[in-house]
DNA sequence: CTCCCGTTCC
DNA sequence: GGAACGGGAG
């Protein structure tokens, strides 16, 4: 708890100006516009893992087409994985949690989005951070949301140790109570804009540098991100090679697929890793096997 | 080669 | 707790 107990009296300044920071000057993203859920949820699952200037064209079109609950969980699941690697969304799997939420909604919650964390989590696809920020930014009724931006933002300026529960202690300390809406979103703002990997303090004017111990040392270490595995020539390449060509066909027989999956497919090994990959496909929901012929999931 | 407003499943 | 999950951009 350092960040709030070794600031007694000067927390109520520290959020004065990080939410003074915030409202003076920000990005102005579409999705901070609505206070849909809908419209939010959509966003934010975009938003997982994928860089935000990238999400804001597919979010309106996306809208476009699917404007409610309503007409999302009426579509094929085929056509919102379509749209997604359309898109360059990345994670097709995501495009199936949103379909199912969607389908939740009408029928576990009466087409009703529920208002709290709580319940939003009980939707496919939405964890912990996904329900704070859909609940502050659509309902201002979220708690703190912890994301890699926002540890940063704690490991750096108040010493919070790399730990995610101690990343939640602070976090809820320091967010002023019912302000989840422009807290979350102002949070995050300067751990995007600000508290980079590499700091921009002074260009940022970031509202934090008269507290702020890595400021005070000059040492902007940051929590370890976990280092992901090459994704050239990776099996997760082969999955989303295999959805893109799956969006243009019907059906395809494997030994069709196989070639436009990987150049250098072919013999009974190739076949054999070839129906692995589609069945793992298949069990994650995305593809449906018959025989010998494959397609997308309807 | 790294990073990007995480979640699910084992 | 760890692995798996897409893909573009710097």
């Amino acid at each position: 708890m350092s960040g709030s107990e070794s600031l007694p009296g000067e927390i109520d300044r520290v959020r004065a100006s990080l939410i003074e920071w915030y409202e003076r000057d920000h990005r102005d993203f579409p999705w901070r516009r609505t206070e849909d859920p809908y419209a939010i949820l959509v966003s934010e699952v975009m938003s997982q893992q994928t860089q935000l200037e990238r999400v804001e064209e597919a979010w309106a079109t996306f809208l476009e087409r699917w404007p409610d609950p309503e007409t999302l969980a009426a579509a094929d699941r085929s056509a919102v994985v379509g749209f997604w690697t359309d898109h360059r969304l990345g994670y097709n799997n995501r495009a199936k949690y949103l379909h199912e939420a969607a389908g939740q909604v009408i029928k576990e919650f009466d087409g009703e989005f529920p208002e709290e964390p709580e319940g939003l989590q009980e939707l496919q696809g939405v964890g912990p951070y996904t329900a704070n920020a859909v609940a502050s930014f659509a309902f201002d009724n979220g708690d703190a949301v912890v994301d890699t931006n926002v540890k940063r933002v704690l490991y750096r300026a108040f010493d919070v140790p790399d730990d995610d529960s101690a990343f939640e202690d602070v976090a809820r300390a320091l967010m002023p109570a019912g302000e989840s809406r422009v807290w979350n979103n102002a949070i995050m703002e300067l751990g995007g804009v600000a508290c980079q990997k590499t700091p921009r303090c002074e260009e940022a004017g970031c509202p934090f540098r008269e507290w702020c111990s890595a400021y005070a040392t000059g040492d902007f270490t940051a929590p370890d991100v976990p280092t992901q595995p090459t994704f050239e020539g990776s099996r997760r390449q082969k999955r989303g090679r295999a959805i893109r060509i799956l969006k243009e066909y019907d059906e395809l027989p494997l030994d069709e697929l196989g070639p436009r999956v990987r150049v250098d497919y072919g013999g009974e090994h190739g076949k054999e890793w070839l129906r692995g990959l589609v069945s793992d496909l298949a069990d994650d929901g995305l593809v449906e096997v018959e025989g010998d012929r494959v397609r997308l999931r309807r």
